[in-house]
DNA sequence: GCCGTTTTCGGCCCGACTGTTTTCAGTCG
């Protein structure tokens, strides 16, 4: 029972109830449970072993016991009696845009509908219509909902999404009236995936903007358009919100689009403690004053907060530490000085060293490694060897022509094999300044067997960094099945490294492990992995990974001058300390 | 079901938009 799949259980237990209708507060609360849960460092297993269940935030007495008896025995009662009470398939109608839990229960309870093609075919046998709220108009929202569901594709990777978020913003700032336009929602957060797109805008007259966006060629159809809020659906199934109020308003706008929910909720509740209620127009005071703001860091401190970064707004203690002003400073693509996992036309790269190098120069990096992939994984043409004595001296060859400004590191991405042993003998690994080694195939084996592959790699005395951990490829390919318990505790004791690889498609560590891995002294370092040189480029995806960790710069090896650096890599694995 | 610099009981964010409604309920973010 891992962490995700107790969360899993949790919400489904919220969505069964809500259906049902429980009391509202009760799904909540084990909506919070869940998402709470997703967000832990450590897992339950460990946790629960520790007797500190109920140190979650959101886990109480009752939960607390839920989780022990899935844990302990992989099934949770409660569950399986819910499931006898409520159709497990009215699930489903809960993701039709337009549907709830009140539609949901009264399509079950008065059209005996339990799963989403029962919905379909009550609707169109006219069976929805003439239940209580149901007229033709919803009876339409229903089909068409369930045929955009059929068109959604799948999250988002970040870089896809902002590239689109960018040519929106583009034309939104172009239009008569608008002032100022940003990406908001969980984009600006830098989530690792995104949903759906959130534009906000300040603007005199939103009308003719409302308007201009429902002609555009590329909106395939208006989900919704108000005064303030218009969504639309866009090419791919992807959806877009455009919300708008009049400049002296933006900033509490940004602010509320901005999200987290929950640190929207944890926010507004501070605000009502302090006799004010926020929205996303104004603050209200007891006496019925609006107050506005035209920007979002004065929101913040109307509430008595330092302005939170919004990579940590997912209401994690954040809003506590604000109100502190102790906030850390987070790290920033600019503290970046050193990149050590990239890829040459001697493997399978797109550019030479010399292009590689300049690139890094150019992007203000101190040290710059090559890490060709190893022999074994024919498809990325890896080096023999031999090859990588021959490509040492090309390395030579570009550091004289570039000088001190660069210190070239002659690395390998070396593989771990399927049977848990390296590419390359101990000798040639030895040899090499750097080491990353990383799992790339049969990525679902078994978890004893696959953490053992792992922390055989993770212990040998010359593997500097462990890349792309968990081996998870974004939107949909999920990681493999590691027990991270064991994997970190190990990285911990031998003085491996792990990396944040910045590919979007990658983000691996993800953020909980690369937290609890600086929490347990374990080096992390921001690589991009990049096969070309405009590839380098995706390092600030790995700072935002970073940032969503609460990583100070300091707490990157990445950051480090030429020399520390250097002089930790030559350090035996074993000694080597984090200052 | 959780939680407490007003509370261990009584709260638990707030507004926009829509449809079916003559004042509101449901959904969404």
């Amino acid at each position: 029972m891992t962490n995700e799949q107790c969360a899993q259980v949790f919400d489904r237990i919220a969505d069964l109830m809500e259906i049902k209708g429980e009391i509202i507060y009760k799904t909540l609360a084990y909506r919070k449970a869940a998402e709470n849960i997703r967000s832990l460092a450590g897992s339950l297993k460990a946790i629960h072993q520790q007797g500190k269940l109920m140190e979650i935030p959101g886990v109480g007495k009752a939960i607390a016991e839920k989780i022990e008896e899935l844990i302990t025995t992989e099934k949770l009662v409660f569950l399986e009696q819910l499931e006898t009470e409520v159709p497990v398939g009215l699930i489903d109608l809960l993701q039709v845009p337009d549907v709830g839990p009140r539609k949901a229960a009264l399509f079950w309870k008065q059209a005996g509908v339990t799963s989403l093609s029962e919905l379909e075919e009550a609707v169109k046998s006219g069976q929805i219509r003439g239940l209580v709220g149901m007229g033709e108009k919803s009876e339409q929202r229903i089909i068409v909902g369930i045929e955009a569901l059929k068109r959604r594709g799948h999250r988002l990777n970040l870089d896809t999404a902002q590239g689109i978020a960018n040519r929106w913003l583009k034309w939104i700032r172009s239009q008569p009236g608008v002032e100022r336009a940003e990406a908001a929602g969980s984009l600006r957060r830098w989530k690792t995936t995104i949903g759906d797109i959130d534009i906000v805008a300040a603007v005199k007259d939103s009308g003719a903007v409302m308007a201009a966006l429902a002609a555009h060629p590329d909106v395939q159809r208006v989900l919704g358009s108000g005064e303030n809020k218009s969504s639309v659906e866009l090419p791919g199934g992807i959806n877009m919100q455009v919300w708008t109020q009049p400049p002296e308003r933006f900033g509490t706008l940004l602010q509320f689009v901005t999200g987290s929910k929950d640190h929207n909720v944890a926010l507004r509740e501070l605000a009502q403690k302090k006799g004010l209620s926020l929205s996303e127009r104004c603050i209200t005071t007891t006496d019925g004053k609006e107050l506005l703001f035209a920007d979002e860091e004065l929101v913040y401190q109307a509430l008595g907060l330092d302005w939170v970064p919004p990579e940590l707004r997912e209401d994690h203690g954040e809003i506590k530490v604000a109100a502190s002003h102790v906030l850390p400073v987070l790290i920033q693509l600019s503290d970046l000085r050193a990149e050590v996992h990239t890829h040459s036309n001697w493997s399978d790269g797109i550019n030479t060293i010399e292009e590689m190098a300049r690139g890094a120069m150019a992007r203000g990096l101190m040290t710059y490694a090559i890490s060709d992939h190893s022999g074994g994984l024919g498809i990325a043409g890896g080096l023999k060897p031999e090859g990588l004595k021959e490509r040492q001296k090309e390395i030579e060859v570009v550091q004289k022509l570039l000088g001190g400004a660069i210190t070239l590191l002659g690395g390998s991405e070396v593989e771990i094999k399927a049977d848990g042993s390296l590419d390359y003998d101990d000798e040639t690994l030895a040899w090499l300044d750097i080491v990353v080694a990383s799992l790339h195939t049969s990525l679902r084996q078994p978890r004893e067997v696959i953490t053992a592959r792992l922390v055989n790699a993770i212990r040998n005395p010359h593997v500097d960094i462990i890349g792309h951990a968990s081996g998870r490829l974004l939107p949909n390919r999920e990681g493999a099945d590691l027990d991270w318990d064991i994997v970190l505790q190990e990285a911990k004791d031998s003085g491996v490294a792990f990396e944040i690889n910045a590919s979007p498609s990658r983000l691996d560590l993800d953020e909980t492990h690369v937290r609890q891995s600086v929490e347990m002294g374990i080096p992390i370092f921001i690589n991009t992995d990049a096969h070309a040189v405009d590839q380098l480029d995706n390092a600030v995806y790995g700072v935002s990974v970073a940032r969503r960790a609460w990583l100070k710069p300091e707490q990157v090896l990445s950051t480090w001058e030429p020399e520390k650096l250097i002089t930790w890599l030559r350090t035996p694995k074993s000694e080597r300390r984090l200052l």
